[in-house]
DNA sequence: CGGTCATGTGACCGATCAGTCATATGACCA
DNA sequence: TGGTCATATGACTGATCGGTCACATGACCG
């Protein structure tokens, strides 16, 4: 966590920090990411820094952190309706991923390089990791009660599907837009709120549904 | 690539800081693994290093073509059937890739690092990864040709699938051993021969082909 | 023997890093 | 005014890095 003189700050200094840190961790992954950098970036001390956070890590823990709420908070603001079967909340899951990739590409991208670039303490990625291993293996079971997985899927496979596709669909979005934008807008917003964006996870859905759902 | 100098080495002594580098490049990314700890480990003399390599990625990128090489070779030595359908050539293409990265375990790693943990020359990831991408996309144009992919599928999006899926199975397969592996033997060749490995391979491809094989 | 040439060596260079600390600033209060 | 206290500062430390270079070694040849 860091220090009470962090939270002291005024908060543009405090969020001009933030998004800055969040710069470099997006582009660089825990080892390779500099303090000095950051700082010089940001215009402060190199001893301020250290008035703020513990060391590195302090504040490495805590943007990934931010990232987890804030997503918990956007996912909140944007509820699913109550009662879907589960392909449909899966699909306003991606969706919302997708979207809340495209509004936060800097917490997202530094959210994805600390799962996916290894090398920290291994509680970090293992314990965000399994929870969400944990989280799409309860939602398989409740779908299978509902009868809408096949009962004959293996749950851990399945949940390696869900979480393997859900963490690379933003990405893959991302570069699939890059590909085709050629000399568009460049408005990633739109675009993920456009019928082709909304095609493609929906595909993505189905593919899945008729992989695992119930045969009839 | 390496220099003469490297390849006029003792066979045993080209082999032992092939291997050393593997043990460093699987451990850490390009930027985070060190040339120091390497020469180090190998117990030769920094300024030898020079002698075989222009620098740190002349190393690197000889590390990566030896492993895209030598999976070739392995792809090459338990070669498909003549005419499979694709899936049944997914599902051969996915047991000898797990069997590739069990019986080589360090390149897979390293090559897997390469591949997904960002931070070098953007031709380096671009290049291998575009080729992957038109494998995949190649395969599925066939197997739409031939009626076995349902023509709605979108190619883009199918290949993504097959490429994250493939990319991430082994991994899995390895993390699943380890869980399930409670003070077993910790052959791992031993168990990705066995018949619990080859159904989750082959149930992998199953969702697969339920998903996206031609509906009739 | 002396000369040549590929190979081996490790001290050294300049850069960069995370983290520290003595000191400075400046707001607030007595 | 002078004292106190949270905050700001950047030179500094010790470590590590990738890469260099002047020199040593030793095999082969005349």
């Amino acid at each position: 966590m860091p220090k009470e003189t962090f939270f002291n700050l005024p908060e543009d200094k405090r969020e001009r920090i933030i998004d800055i840190a969040l710069d470099e961790f997006s582009h660089f992954d825990f080892q390779s990411a500099s303090i000095s950098r950051i700082v010089a970036a940001a215009g402060i001390a190199k001893g301020s820094f250290y008035q703020y956070f513990a060391d590195k890590e302090d504040l490495y823990r805590y943007l990934f952190e931010l990232a987890g709420q804030k997503k918990g908070e956007f996912l909140a603001q944007n509820p699913p309706e109550p009662e879907m079967d589960i392909f449909s909340y899966l699909y306003w899951l991606a969706e919302k991923g997708v979207e809340f990739e495209m509004s936060e590409p800097k917490l997202s991208q530094m959210g994805y390089r600390a799962l996916n670039s290894g090398g920290m303490p291994p509680e970090f990625l293992s314990s965000a990791r399994t929870m969400t291993a944990e989280f799409f293996k309860q939602l398989i079971a409740n779908g299978k009660e509902q009868g809408h997985i096949d009962p004959d899927i293996d749950a851990d496979l399945a949940a390696f599907f869900f979480n393997t596709i859900f963490s690379e669909l933003g990405q893959y979005m991302f570069r699939r837009l890059a590909a085709d934008d050629h000399g568009r807008t460049g408005n990633n917003e739109a675009f993920f709120r456009s019928a082709e964006a909304r095609a493609i996870v929906g595909q993505t859905i189905n593919i899945l549904k008729s992989g695992m759902g119930k045969r009839s």
